[in-house]
RNA sequence: GCGGAGUUGCUGGAAUUGGCAGACAGGCAUGACUAAGGAUCAUGUGUCUUAGCGACGUGAGGGUUCAAGUCCCUUACUCCGCACCA
């Protein structure tokens, strides 16, 4: 009896061997691979399963690079600033650089029971001075570029967190970290000014190998419109209302117009008589939470009592104040065209405000429209526009308003300047001075990093004034411009500031002159495979992209584009796909499965449970098939490593199969067919050895390397066992020869009007009439009506048409 | 409301992109073996059926085709993203 396959013992042999010889080292020969799993948050709760799974998929094909010759950078560090390590410091009661530090240690412990290749000297933690000196950096260039300033406006405010929130963190409402309702609240903030890269960030998405969901999503938060401002007189005196539109083709159908209740002009443009019930309304209006102002949708609105003229034909038309025109888009105010627009058409309804159409499908006007009509059409009722089609009028009128000097081209976008101040203890403090005489001044370069005081009390303050307010020693310093007394910036930078730009400082981790020198920045970057979950889909990805162009403007990388190709792996999830989480109580940890079935077989079965970019339900149970499949590789490996025996041509034919079928699911990143794949030749090559009391040496090697990457020690220790040399890491992808895997016989179904009926064999290369003439023999007492047509799809299929 | 993804046995899923639907697993059933400790092996497992080498079958309904899970139209439901962006 052979020796069983004890998972415990390989596992813990292995883990010893590659600590003292690791298996991918960079020669500075092998050409470079970066492949980036997604900076984790050390939380405090561990790692579950569905983590598991994006760190296998990482290391899956880092591995098979490896395989392929790469030289891979597969680095690993910590995201360890930022309101969630301090929500759970403050929850446990401890200071947050002790908690983080806690929860570092626990995580990369668990990390290590994945048996990634990741290389730990290229570790970087975003808490770690010589990490954050560069964050500040990067905001002292930023400043210094006119990229960073600061403004006093209403953000977004979580009061739970009790911090300002960047829009990107505000999702429906609500705060992305801890659900509660956002509520705006009027900050002095640091802001970056990420719109000045707007058309650079919507056009390189063209650039990249990314999933088009992604693309999508940040083209959309992007939001770029085409359209015109147009101005409007307000009758009665020399004012005018600039509106932006998109659609200046229907001019001749704006009724009236609206203005958000926050747009300067709204309490001047108000009438005597209507003065009280306009303010009551602007009043009313800034109470409302970002939740109430979207959860109302019934419109409301005042009407201010004056009048604009329409520039192109001079009609009158009522300025109203409505919510749900926003203040910080296009110009703050719209004229409406209630025929053709669905929001304008259900206010124009509720206050009796007349609709014009302009378009029609026919060409005649629809004396009772119930509704606004969207679709393109004819033009009616605009003058010398009137009898063109709409699509046209669309694309040229803009070009005529703007040559009669109605209105100016111009281009929108819903992207925002990134609020990127915190009033939290505990992230990276930004490097400034405030001085009476000088202003804002950045902390000199030489004097970086800015450390974090150490404090007693770091909880937040809720008023809006950062905890580092307090600490006067801190606070109180010089002007580095004018030596005179000053005060330090106590906001903190976001959470986001560090993911922001880390994957570049991996290659260079301990380079304390530059963020990262040239050379290495050229040879090692960017990164060739970014691996996560969706979720970042607009933060973070869209944060780093602007980081890196950036940092490719000022000279310090030579690209502007930070991941190649990104892959998003789906959530697992608990049953009936709840999202895993303390609170549902539905955690599934992977310590106890990795103890139990190895490290092996939990990283096979996380590939097995799904296509990896779908999420997927945990179900305990299917870890067993990959255990049983294992043991089914060792026994036949065990089996046959000693028996010498001759490769037939059966037995070469089936290796080259599997190569190839190893090989393409893999390059197509189908992990999941890639293990059934291997399950299906492994139970060939059981019945193979039952059959032919063995398999050949040549085979048993190949079967050890194409295993090596989805459960790494098994395929050591076979390719150890097979005798072969070095590690199985050191060895070369196998190749398939395509002319070895062509079967001499094949079999194929024979079908009667596209049903089968039987199947036949046939020779590979045999003539089409041959093949149909064999079939017919076979189905012969079938063959009752008149045949047709014959249709023989090679190797496939025979269809026999009969009437 | 707009946009995207999806719906296949008891369950997870597969199907070389229009060519034998249900691979591979899990589960279950029957049997073998058992000094068994998360065993292993064999066989079976979509539905109906008068038990045949028959008929039906990929959310529902229609269509194209010699041939449809796959393409087209209509429709239902699920999940995700955006949500008054003029």
């Amino acid at each position: 009896m052979a020796t069983p396959y004890n998972h415990k013992e390989i596992e813990k042999k292995w883990r010893d061997n590659w600590a003292a010889n690791p298996v991918n080292v960079n020669d500075g020969k092998k050409p470079k691979y970066y492949c980036l799993d997604m900076f984790p948050y050390p939380s405090g709760s561990g790692l579950h399963v569905g983590h598991w799974r994006g760190y296998v998929i990482s290391d899956v094909w880092s591995r098979y690079k490896i395989l392929n010759g790469y030289y891979v950078i597969h680095p690993m560090g910590w995201d360890a600033f930022g309101l969630p390590a301090e929500n759970y410091a403050i929850k446990m009661g401890v200071h947050p650089s002790k908690s983080t530090a806690e929860n570092v240690a626990n995580i990369k412990k668990q990390i290590n029971d994945i048996a990634a290749v990741y290389d730990w000297d290229l570790e970087v933690n975003t808490t770690d001075p010589e990490f954050y000196k560069w964050t500040q950096w990067i905001f002292v260039k930023m400043f210094k570029a006119g990229l960073a300033y600061e403004k006093e406006m209403p953000i977004n405010w979580c009061p739970s967190c009790k911090t300002g929130l960047a829009n990107e963190e505000v999702v429906d409402g609500k705060c992305e970290r801890c659900g509660s309702d956002v509520t705006k609240k009027n900050l002095r903030q640091w802001m970056l000014k990420i719109t000045k890269y707007a058309d650079r960030l919507l056009n390189d998405l063209d650039k990249l190998d990314w999933p088009e969901k992604v693309k999508k999503m940040q083209t959309d938060w992007i939001g770029k419109s085409y359209g015109a401002e147009i101005d409007f007189e307000v009758e009665g005196n020399d004012k005018t209302v600039k509106v932006y539109t998109t659609r200046p083709d229907t001019l001749y159908g704006a009724t009236f117009m609206v203005l958000a209740p926050e747009h300067e002009m709204a309490k001047e443009l108000a009438t005597d008589d209507k003065k009280a019930e306009v303010e009551d309304y602007i009043y009313k209006a800034s109470m409302k939470s970002s939740v109430d102002r979207l959860q109302d949708k019934e419109k409301t609105g005042v009407f201010t009592g004056s009048y604009a003229i329409n520039p192109i034909n001079g009609a009158k038309v009522p300025i109203w104040l409505s919510d749900y025109v926003l203040a910080d888009y296009g110009t703050g105010a719209i004229m409406c065209v209630p025929a053709h627009d669905d929001r304008d058409f259900e206010f124009a309804k509720k206050f009796n405000i007349p609709i014009i159409q302009v378009i029609s499908k026919d060409g005649k006007e629809n004396p009772d429209l119930t509704q606004a009509y969207t679709e393109p059409g004819i033009m009616i009722n605009s003058g010398e526009f009137s009898g063109m089609d709409s699509n046209k009028a669309k694309a040229e009128v803009p070009d005529i308003l703007q040559s009669r000097g109605i209105g100016k081209k111009t281009v929108n976008y819903k992207l925002r300047d990134w609020v990127f101040s915190r009033q939290r203890y505990w992230g990276e403090p930004i490097p400034i001075v405030h001085c009476d005489k000088c202003g804002a001044v950045p902390v000199p370069e030489e004097e970086l990093p800015l450390t974090l005081p150490e404090v007693e009390a770091y909880q937040p303050t809720g008023t809006g004034e950062s905890p580092l307010k307090d600490i006067t020693e801190w606070v109180n310093t010089t002007c580095p411009c004018c030596g005179a007394p000053a005060k330090r910036e106590t906001n903190t930078m976001p959470q986001w500031a560090g993911s922001s730009w880390y994957f570049l400082r991996y290659v260079d981790n301990k380079n304390d002159k530059e963020l990262v020198s040239k050379q290495k920045a050229h040879d090692l970057l960017p990164v060739d495979m970014y691996i996560g979950g969706v979720e970042h889909a607009v933060l973070h990805l869209l944060y780093s992209r602007f980081y890196t162009k950036f940092l490719y403007d000022i000279g310090v990388v030579d690209f502007d584009e930070p991941f190649t190709k990104l892959f998003n792996q789906g959530m697992i999830t608990g049953k009936n796909g709840i999202k895993m989480s303390k609170s549902k109580g539905n955690v599934v940890s992977p310590d106890d499965l990795v103890n139990g079935y190895g490290c092996d077989s939990l990283r096979l079965y996380e590939l097995f449970v799904g296509p990896p970019e779908l999420d997927s339900e945990w179900d305990e149970k299917g870890i067993d098939g990959v255990y049983r499949f294992l043991n089914r590789i060792w026994n036949v490996v065990m089996d046959c490593k000693d028996k010498d025996i001759e490769a037939t041509k059966e037995m070469i034919n089936l290796r080259h199969k599997l190569i190839f079928t190893i090989s393409t699911r893999l390059e197509n990143f189908s992990l999941n067919t890639v293990i059934s794949g291997f399950m299906e030749f492994t139970n060939k090559f059981v019945a193979m050895v039952k059959e032919k009391g063995g398999i050949d040496k040549e085979t048993l090697k190949t079967i050890a390397i194409l295993l090596a990457p989805f459960a790494p020690h098994m395929g050591e220790e076979l390719w150890q066992q097979l005798g072969g040399e070095g590690s199985v890491f050191a060895q070369s992808w196998p190749q398939y020869d395509e002319n070895l895997m062509k079967d001499d016989e094949v079999e194929i179904a024979v079908q009667i009007n596209g049903k089968t009926k039987a199947t036949l064999s046939i020779g590979a290369d045999e003539a089409k009439d041959s093949v149909i003439a064999k079939a017919k023999e076979v189905i012969a007492d079938k063959l009752t009506g008149n045949v047709v047509k014959e249709i023989y799809v090679p190797g496939r299929i025979v269809n026999i048409v009969m009437k």
